[in-house]
RNA sequence: GGUCUCGUGGCCGAGAGGCUUAGGCAAAGGUCUGCAAAACCUUCUACAGCGGUUCGAAUCCGCUCGAGACCUCCA
């Protein structure tokens, strides 16, 4: 690869370069969403983010297999409750339909984020048969104990004989033991407070749950994405994300059951994006301090004066690193919405633009510098913010292009070619932006051009209340009228 | 309470020891325009507070204040 990425690296604490298991294929885990409710607007950020990892990695040529579990067994409620199981009760549903549910809504809100499908989408129910293996594997191993039809993972024996726990998200097991709380599920049956379930014996009233050599129940929460990584991307891959409340107790485990099972570390990289605020606070159910994905296109919240397109959202998004907190606020959004428009605007006139045929224009290496750099960035751990910055140098030469402030004599087809695949590639093909404003209605495009015509006819002879009438009456109907002195173009509001 | 992260101009947000006026939005002035919008040009120079290290700190260290994450379900 030509591109050398630099990423943080979570459990080195420090950006690395990126050099994959294999040169140039790449395997990316991506803990998914457990399907007990609609998703979260965090969620998506997170999703996105990775998409965006995903898009970026087969841009610049690797082969990428990015996996993205739907956990959908195992991650209990404070009450020891399933979180599957609590839906289905409350909403009366088969669990596999609060499942199916939820799955649906997932993967409809990701298809209006316009993000990509990973390459392999596993679920964890279909997956019992793997988990029970790794069990056994674990408990094989020593790192594991049985314990009245559950099994618990032995962190002290673990930590004491592999030293291993705890490094990712500096913790100490002597202090988790004066931390953890004393009123969780089946504490009497553990070694150790840290200790957690990979296998728990199922209550007779309990629906979900699988034949295994210890007791009829089912498998406990971060098991699945041990299992379901190692199945489709091998004991050691490049890279594995998630959001950083995920890092403990999740992906901490994870990288115990892993080792635990094979003595192996599963991932190089880990990645973790950070968390979403609402007015400079945590989203809380509990005190209103939240919004949900069609709240925020349909304007329908306290929180904010108007409806922001998905397209908007997303590039707002984009104007912060997956790294950094990122506070969601209605004038954030709105100055998102116009900028994100403007980029859209030039990424149309680009389309358009046609530069000389042969030689060199003297803005060629000004513009070429500025694409080029835009794609640099990203290789600096994923920067969207920074290439965005990039391509918002590039707008206003583009535009004067576009309108004649700056001559097409002063650059090359060729440079114009370049910039064009950098510019549409970061921002169509990499990021997942789209126009949401491009009518493919030809039917609408006719109508315009007849109207614009006559408007422009009715100017040449001074008529201005008539050429006014006309853009005010499409005012009204949601389009704007831009003249220039070349005549009028226009666009939805 | 413990562990960790962070606090940047009117707002959002990059940057991370000495040239970035990062970028977006807003605001002001200007160019263009029948008017307007758009576009273009120009202006607005900040790094929570207090100490310290250094020739030099927004960037390193300490303390204070504030925010957030994890520890307990959460991306």
């Amino acid at each position: 690869m030509e591109k050398k990425i630099q990423l943080y690296n979570s459990i080195s604490r420090q950006k690395e370069e990126f050099k994959p298991i294999h040169d140039t294929h790449v395997g990316m885990y991506v803990c998914g969403p457990t399907v007990y409710s609609d998703v979260h607007l965090g969620n998506c950020r997170t999703f996105i983010s990775f998409d965006i990892i995903f898009r970026y990695l087969k841009f610049i040529g690797y082969k990428v297999r990015y996996v993205r579990n739907i956990t959908d067994v195992g991650h209990l409620l404070d009450d020891g409750e399933d979180r599957i199981l609590k839906g289905a009760r409350l909403q009366q549903l088969e669990p596999m339909e609060v499942v199916q549910k939820y799955t649906n809504g997932f993967h409809a809100m990701m298809r209006i984020f316009n993000t990509e499908e990973p390459s392999i989408e596993p679920r964890a129910t279909g997956h019992i048969v793997e988990q029970i293996e790794m069990v056994q594997q674990i408990i094989d191993n020593g790192y594991a104990y049985e314990a009245n039809g559950s099994v618990y993972f032995d962190t002290l024996k673990f930590a004491q004989s592999t030293g291993e726990y705890g490094k990712l998200s500096g913790r100490v097991i002597e202090e988790l033991v004066a931390e953890s709380r004393d009123n969780l599920k089946n504490q009497d049956e553990k070694r150790h407070p840290s200790d957690f379930a990979i296998w728990m014996k199922a209550a007779p009233e309990h629906i979900m749950k699988w034949n295994s050599p210890w007791s009829i129940g089912f498998p406990g929460w971060h098991l699945e994405c041990s299992a379901m990584s190692t199945k489709y991307l091998g004991t050691h891959f490049d890279i594995h994300g998630g959001g950083n409340d995920l890092k403990f107790p999740h992906h901490e485990n994870e990288i115990a059951q892993n080792i635990g099972s094979c003595g192996c570390h599963p991932a190089k990289y880990w990645l973790h994006t950070n968390m979403l605020l609402l007015n400079g606070k945590k989203m809380s159910k509990s005190d209103g301090n939240t919004i949900s994905p069609l709240e925020l296109f349909s304007g329908d919240s306290v929180h904010i004066s108007q409806g922001y397109s998905p397209m908007v959202v997303k590039f707002f998004m984009l104007q912060a690193h997956y790294s950094a907190p990122l506070d969601l606020t209605d004038e954030g959004l709105q100055a998102a919405e116009k900028g994100f428009k403007r980029l859209m605007e030039a990424s149309k006139i680009l389309s358009k633009l046609q530069g000389l045929n042969a030689g060199k224009g003297s803005l060629d290496e000004e513009m070429i510098g500025l694409a080029d750099a835009a794609l640099t960035e990203m290789s600096d751990d994923f920067s969207t913010p920074k290439a965005l910055a990039k391509l918002f140098e590039l707008v206003p030469k583009i535009n004067s292009l576009g309108d004649g402030k700056l001559s097409l004599n002063d650059v090359s087809d060729t440079a114009l070619d370049h910039v064009r695949q950098s510019f549409h590639g970061l921002i169509f093909d990499v990021f997942g932006l789209k126009d949401e404003q491009a009518g493919e209605n030809n039917a609408v495009d006719g109508l315009m051009n007849l109207i614009l015509s006559i408007r422009q006819k009715a100017r040449a002879n001074k008529d201005w209340p008539t050429s006014d009438e006309i853009r005010d009456g499409l005012k009204a109907a949601g389009i704007v009228v831009k003249d220039s002195k070349d005549g009028s173009s226009w666009t939805y509001e």
